[in-house]
RNA sequence: GGAGAGAUGGCCGAGUGGUCGAAGGCGCACGCCUGGAAAGUGUGUAAACGCCGAAAGCGUUUCUUGGGUUCGAAUCCCAAUCUCUCCGCCA
């Protein structure tokens, strides 16, 4: 959520950056500020009222002490018609609080002024690539075949206990899996960042705090009896540790990583590019995330960029990193650097990781402060990313590593999975 | 699932209707003391919102949350949530 200070202060230029998002604000904000005025011109009234209570309050007290009954009685008589006014004011306040706020959560983060306009995914900007992608001049099979081949991911047994986009990976497969899982977490560790196991279901506040409700509420599995949320993302359950967290400008930066399965429903994505690993209802993910301090959060997004491109290149896979135009950039995200491998046999770009600052956003709706150099308290920026999402790296490794022998098994990945070849 | 107890500031903990944003302690910050440190000692130590704004100052709100009683609620009543203990069940 932006913050209304921001707003109150300089609407034209939140309209001016919000464009770069195809976003129109101008009336939205318009409706803000006529809400904000009249909230606090209803809070001064209601708060003179309650100060008047407050003093007949203790003079009434005063005169029972004293034994002055009958004065305190009719100064009694006094407070009737504050009470009245008071409830009306209280009710006031809270419809347009509630008000303001619908409309608040309604306007998206500002992207950075180096996020570029455009329509939409056409539009990201290519900003860095590197390694092989080029089609096999060899005959080459996609990985839902391989898989098939060397019966290590089953997607028909997946269907049969829960359902599509649940694939089981099997023998070998699991045991990639796992290592995939491990190389990252350790590879975060020595980058520095603390490893965390979180509840991979979150309440309703949790949710709300990183953005997920209301907007995307269709995205996420619910359970209904208990109003929990299963976790579309580890970024859910990790960005909340530091929810109504007031931090000192010494603890910055913050880092943090974390494997988790993740779940999403994905509604109304059938149909396109929904084949073997590509797209899943549940799926594995390390994610690093960062609290950082407003002024070194750039700096620190390119630094996690950095460190997830390096997981690509000790893997061994072509890949390319894009830096998304205002179009395509998330709703909360003020820069977003998106990693995707080539998939050789597909060939197809698979996006892996997406990277962003998203400043004081989320820090907002988490009440996420900290306590600068001069004692002032401020919103801290959060950051995250994925490093890495595991099906589509698996996908690529199993495409881009297939020989007529089996599919070798990256060098990085060999102490971890105590196999060098899938056959 | 059954029975009971509880929820107070960064933490512990006092407080059963008024002067309580809340004693005391710990922690933390700064100072004194010390060759340096520990101990000791002094001072300070919440946040949100508003008052055009910075500082100062002022006002309101906040003792889990939401309602209620009352002129007045941390304190009384109701509900929700959470935590703990015992029993049951169970990885």
């Amino acid at each position: 959520m932006l913050q209304i200070q921001v707003i109150r202060e300089n609407p034209s230029y939140v309209i001016e950056r919000l464009k770069v998002k195809n976003f129109d604000a101008t009336e939205l904000i318009n409706n803000i500020l006529e809400i904000d005025t009249q909230i606090r011109q209803t809070k001064k009234t209601l708060d003179n009222n309650l100060m008047e209570q407050g003093k007949l309050a203790k003079s009434i007290g005063q005169l029972f002490k004293e034994g002055k009954r009958d004065e305190a009685e009719a100064m009694k008589a006094q407070t009737a018609q504050l009470k009245a006014d008071e409830k009306e004011l209280q009710t006031e306040l809270s419809d347009k609080d509630r008000k303001i706020n619908e409309l608040m959560v309604l306007l998206p983060n500002m992207p950075h002024t180096s996020v570029a306009c455009g329509k939409g995914a056409e539009d990201n900007e290519v900003v860095y690539q590197e390694g092989d992608a080029s089609a096999f001049s060899t005959p080459a099979l996609p990985h839902w075949e391989l898989v098939k081949k060397y019966d290590i991911i089953d997607f028909e047994l997946g269907v049969k206990i829960t359902g599509a986009g649940f694939p089981v990976y099997k023998g070998k497969g699991a045991k990639m899996q796992r290592a995939l899982i491990n190389f990252f977490l350790d590879s975060a560790s020595e980058h520095g960042y603390r490893e965390v196991e979180p509840p991979y279901v979150v309440n309703e506040a949790s949710a709300y705090a990183t953005g997920q409700l209301p907007d995307k509420e269709a995205q996420m599995y619910h359970v209904d009896l208990d109003n929990l949320y299963l976790i579309p993302t580890a970024e859910v359950p990790v960005t909340n540790i530091y929810r109504d967290t007031i931090l000192k400008a010494s603890d910055f930066p913050i880092k943090n990583c974390a494997y988790s399965a993740c779940f999403r429903r994905e509604a109304g994505s059938y149909g396109k590019d929904v084949r073997g690993l590509n797209r899943l209802h549940q799926f594995d993910k390390v994610e690093i995330v960062q609290v950082e301090h407003p002024d070194k959060s750039y700096e620190t997004l390119e630094e996690m960029k950095q460190y997830g491109m390096s997981l690509l290149q000790r893997l061994g896979l072509p890949f390319r990193v894009l830096r998304l135009c205002g179009g395509d950039i998330s709703f909360t995200s003020a820069l977003t650097y998106d990693l995707e491998v080539f998939s050789r046999a597909q060939e197809k770009w698979l996006e892996v990781s997406s990277i962003s600052n998203f400043e004081s956003y989320q820090a907002n709706r988490l009440k996420l402060r900290f306590k600068d150099e001069n004692g002032k308290m401020r919103l801290a920026h959060t950051l995250n990313g994925s490093a890495l999402a595991l099906p589509r790296v698996m996908a690529a490794i199993i495409e881009n590593y297939q020989t007529p022998e089996g599919i070798v098994v990256p060098e990085v990945l060999r102490p971890y999975t105590h196999f060098d070849i899938i056959d």
